[in-house]
Parts: structure tokens; C-alpha cells; sequence
DNA sequence: CCTACCGATCGGTAGG
DNA sequence: CCTACCGATCGGTAGG
């Protein structure tokens, strides 16, 4: 009401440890609205309230709502692709170099305050058409990878005649799992993992410690036509 | 302006054959906004005039925005279902009752003109919850009719040890179609379903006429993460 | 199915 | 980083 400012902010949402700087916040707090609710849905104005700073003070540290779009998917892409260019997978068995990419990816996209790459995943439809081309960059680089793990594996003999569908279809059926997996359910990340390294490779090798198996169930809980 | 009610309606884009009702004309225009500008983004004004009627004659037919994207996900789904039971699934064999099932789920996802499934897919948290209903129990009946296939994949030997996850992933893997195949490039839908199959299945057997292959391309055609 | 219109919301700006 | 505020848009309604 009366003009008080000096009062620091309160948010309603501490960081835990380092606080990062607002900026930071807001990308954080952006990717998980922009990921529960979608672009559209999320106004500039929930945003603010969510980290404790008023709505016209939201467009001193971005300028549009669509800079924080890019902003979210900009730093979820760049940290993805530092994660799996971390894991060294030249000096990796073909096979477990593989696992190790599922496991990395299915970990950005599918822990609990990951909400960067489901916002990029399902979002880029919001993207300014210009705004893409950075953002894509960072995409090609991040697909070389797989790509020259797959050619790995098609010369050990682990996947027969790749072609350029076949990343296409390790994607989606990767990136599906933002849509049906639960943090908290019954699978963790690793028998994920192991499930899904089993279904892209076909291997003879059962998955560990899968307890989920039985022969197809009439249904499983309730998920969109998956 | 003046009050002159009795001029039928002259739409910019008229059906071919059978003029359907305005109605259904609306579903179908919806749908296509709905799927390439996303629900949030497409206006009840663009809808109508698309169809060349009023702002506020659309709520004749129509008394909510939410009303019409229901319609659109039901008679998708419907629509979805009819086809694949269409196909008579069990008298086939296993392996080509499979072919069937892709073949037709990749059709209806990909055709242009085909566009409840992409919108029932990728705007499906703009529904509101108990909208859903309705819809969820068509998906619960589409996806029976696939648990169904794959066992008896299972049991021909096709398929080793299918999960409950490998049903999730196998419809990630078709969905995510939506995002990169074009209508017009070098795939149709035969050679695409083909290629699906493969990958699905990992058969002996190579694909008939896929020229695309090659040992994995340094990079295919911009697309999201895929 | 049209006209006229409203109430609310939203992205964004000015000025401090 | 706040206050105050605007211009535009949007879903929806009234009344015919």
C-alpha cells in the first residue's frame, strides 16, 4: 500500500542454501509454472507473486515474457547438454555409454525441479519463431552425441541398420515419459533406465530389478493414449 | 448491422462434397487452430471467423471455450477407436495385426486434416479436470485393444518379456511422429509405418523401401530434440 | 446467427 | 524494485 521499499524481498519460496541471485529465481520459478501450467496460462503476474516481487517489478529484469521463455529453455538445453558431454561417452563401451545417456536424459527430464526441458519439450510451440535458432544450436550438439553413440552401437553389432527415424522414434519414446512417470511411483530412476535400455536395444539381458514386468496388464494407471 | 438474419452463412472455406453442419464445420476448424496455434493461443474470434460467422454467434453453438476442445479430443479419440477396431485386430496374425495398429495410429496422428489426436495429445492440460473423464475412458478402451496385440507378440515369440512400460514407450515413440514427420518429405506413411515397426519389433527382417537409411546422418532436419 | 457491449485480465510502460 | 496506470484483448452475455 504506502511506499515502503526498502523492506528486502520475501519470497514465499527460500532457496535452500546459496540463495542464487533473483534473476536465477525467476528462471527457476518460471520453468516450474511454465511446465504445471503452460506459457499461455502463466502470467507474468504469477510469476512475480511466486517470488515475492511485484508485477511491474518483473519487467525490470526481463523485458518480455517471451525472454524468459527463452531464457528457460536456453539454460535447460546448455545444462543438459554439459551433463551428457560430462559423461565422456567416447571412453565408454558402446552399450554402457548408451545406458549412460538414457540415464542422464531421462534424469533431466523426469526428476522433480527439472522443469526446463518438459518446458522445452512442450512449450516450443510458444517460441517466437527468431527466438528458436540459439536454442536449436544447442540441440544439434546435443543430438551429435547420441548420434555417434548409435553408430557406435550399430558397428558392435547392437543395433542393427539405423537410420535417421530411429533417433527420432529413442526421443520420443524417451521424452514420453514426462507425460506417464511419477518421481514417487512405484519405478526409480535406475529401473527406468534399465527398462528403457531394454526396450530401445532388445537385448537378451532382463532389466535388474524390475518388479513392474507381468506379462502386459489389462491397464495401468490412467495416462494419456500411452 | 441491420437486422437481416436470413442470408445463410458464407464461409471462407467451404467443405468439399457434403456441406456438414456448422456445427461440425467448427469442431474442425477448431482442431486445426487448436493444433497449430495451441489452444490458449487460438481465440473463440478466430474460430468464428475462420468459419465466417460472428464473435458472439459462436456461443450459440458453443457455450464455452472449453466445450469445443472436449468436442474436439472426444470425436478425435472416437474417431481413433472406430478405426482401430475397424481393423479386426484378432483375426490376424500377431505380427500383422501390429502392422495394422501402427499403421493406423500413425495415420491418424500424421495425415493433414488429422488433428484431434495431436491436439488430444498436446493440449490435453488445457482441459479441465473433470472434462476429462469422458475421454479417458475411449483411451482406456484404444490402448486394451494394443495390450492385446502385444501379447500375443509375447507369446508368438516377437516379443520378449513386454512390460507395462513398453507400451508407454512404444506410443512415445509413434506420438512423437507428430513433432518431426512431414506429410510432403521423403517418408509416406508406408515406408514410415515400416520403419516403426522395425524399430519396435527389431525384426530380421530390414524395412522395404526406406532410401533414408544410411549409417545415422551427422544431422537430420531441424526438429525439437529428436 | 447478429449487434453491442461489459468486466476482467494481461502484457507492458512511466516515473520514481 | 515499487506505484499507478493504460491500451488491447478476450471470454462471455443480453436481447433480438
Amino acid at each position: 500500500m504506502s511506499a515502503i521499499p526498502l523492506v528486502p524481498r520475501k519470497r514465499g519460496r527460500p532457496l535452500k542454501g546459496e540463495s542464487a541471485s533473483l534473476r536465477d529465481d525467476l528462471i527457476l520459478t518460471s520453468a516450474k509454472l511454465f511446465r504445471t501450467q503452460g506459457y499461455e496460462r502463466t502470467t507474468v503476474r504469477d510469476i512475480a507473486a511466486a517470488v515475492g516481487i511485484q508485477a511491474g517489478s518483473w519487467f525490470y529484469h526481463f523485458k518480455t515474457k517471451q525472454d524468459i521463455l527463452v531464457a528457460v529453455m536456453e539454460q535447460g538445453m546448455a545444462n543438459s547438454l554439459a551433463r551428457i558431454e560430462a559423461l565422456d561417452v567416447d571412453n565408454l563401451p558402446a552399450r554402457e555409454a548408451f545406458h549412460a545417456l538414457v540415464r542422464t536424459h531421462l534424469k533431466t527430464m523426469v526428476s522433480p525441479d527439472h522443469d526446463f526441458i518438459p518446458v522445452l519439450l512442450y512449450e516450443w510451440g510458444s517460441l517466437d519463431e527468431d527466438r528458436k535458432v540459439t536454442v536449436l544450436k544447442l540441440k544439434e550438439r546435443y543430438e551429435t552425441v547420441w548420434d555417434g553413440v548409435i553408430a557406435r552401437l550399430h558397428e558392435s553389432g547392437e543395433w542393427i541398420a539405423p537410420t535417421q527415424i530411429d533417433r527420432l522414434m529413442t526421443f520420443g519414446a524417451l521424452n514420453w515419459a514426462v507425460q506417464w512417470y511419477r518421481p514417487n511411483g512405484p519405478l526409480n530412476l535406475d529401473e527406468l533406465t534399465d527398462n528403457a535400455v531394454q526396450f530401445l536395444l532388445r537385448s537378451e539381458a532382463a532389466p535388474a530389478s524390475v518388479t513392474v514386468s507381468a506379462p502386459v496388464a489389462k491397464r495401468s494407471r490412467k495416462t494419456k493414449t500411452g
